[in-house]
DNA sequence: AAGACGAAAGTGGTTGA
DNA sequence: TCAACAACTTTCGTCTT
């Protein structure tokens, strides 16, 4: 059973399916997307009251990376067993105590004002769960590694975010991280390639089609079209005219030629807009998925129907 | 008049010497 | 570290519908 009952908008039916995995509603009808940007209904585990939150609990939390010692605290030893010790050991247990405070305290403070940003922008993004523990996790990393050093927090958590994103084939666009997170989109591709660099974390360019189903949606376009996009996308992968580009101008220009030819025709503007490219880069793809794919009949077939009308 | 097209110059990033 | 380079953008003039 689905989470709830809802009507699709676009053609009243009933079977919407929600896509956990990519933080998307669609209709199975007609393909709208209905919200991509799904609540979470889930289980707030985090506690942001200050006071010695992890002993209050009633219950354990799951293992996980948004808590921000993964739930699973380590003290060095309590006040008690200490004076079991003597001398010299009692000496160096107190330093390691000290110590261990002191680098756990400062990674905690960090960490936790850093999940909730992360939170807050992924809820704000409706990503999915998995994203988020991954995006908490590279982040863990990354501060247990010192690379927060000499950057903002906030950029390294849009870019934690971004590189999750990616590795969940769920894609948003660097515009879109931008937007929610107040951080400029160069610096959130600047930490992104530095945090995964750094992090060894090979991330596969990502696949145009990917972004069909949202952008396909925001332009209100039919699931035939959607389709047949996709068909276009395939082809051109084949060709190989996909690598080395930008894959959204080429799921833009995939979209806007499918558009086309199913009659549903937007203007270079409109699809340039929801895919966050220019004109000019939809113009070129579109161009060499014409000459590659010999789509042109399939085009002209489509004025002659409509000088027809 | 709006949209499509293409040329030219500029930007930010990668690569290879 | 620097220069060449590719992809993409911005801007602008021209053609098409």
């Amino acid at each position: 059973m689905p989470e709830y009952v809802k009507k699709c908008p676009e053609c009243g039916g009933i079977n919407l399916f929600w896509d956990k995995e990519k933080g998307e509603v669609h209709c199975k009808d007609c393909g709208l997307v209905v919200e991509e940007k799904m609540v979470d209904f889930g289980q707030e585990w985090r506690e942001f009251d200050d006071n010695g939150s992890a002993k209050k609990r009633r219950t354990g939390a799951p293992m996980t990376y948004t808590q921000y010692d993964q739930g699973l605290g380590t003290e060095v030893g309590v006040k008690s067993d200490l004076y079991q010790l003597k001398g010299k050991d009692r000496n160096k247990f107190f330093r390691l105590r000290k110590w261990q405070y002191r680098i756990s305290t400062a990674i905690e403070r960090n960490l936790k004002l850093a999940l909730a940003e992360l939170k807050r922008v992924s809820s704000y993004l409706k990503l999915p769960k998995t994203v988020e523990e991954e995006a908490a996790r590279i982040y863990t990393l990354a501060v247990q590694r010192g690379l927060v050093r000499g950057r903002s927090m906030e950029s390294v958590v849009a870019g934690a975010l971004y590189a999750a994103c990616r590795r969940h084939d769920v894609p948003r666009t660097l515009d879109e991280l931008s937007e929610s997170s107040g951080i400029e989109k160069k610096e959130i591709g600047r930490t992104y390639r530095f945090v995964t660099r750094e992090l060894g974390i090979t991330i596969l360019p990502s696949n145009p089609a990917d972004y069909i189903p949202r952008f396909a949606s925001a332009l209100k376009l039919s699931a035939e079209t959607q389709s047949k996009s996709i068909d276009i996308l395939e082809h051109a992968q084949k060709v190989e005219l996909t690598s080395g580009r930008g894959p959204t101008g080429i799921a833009a220009a995939a979209l806007y030629v499918s558009a086309l030819i199913h009659g549903e025709k937007r203007t270079q503007r409109e699809v340039a807009d929801v895919a966050g490219v220019t004109e000019v880069t939809i113009r070129n793809r579109y161009k060499e998925l014409l000459e590659e794919l010999d789509l042109e009949k399939d085009i002209r077939k489509v004025k002659k129907k409509r000088k027809k009308d």
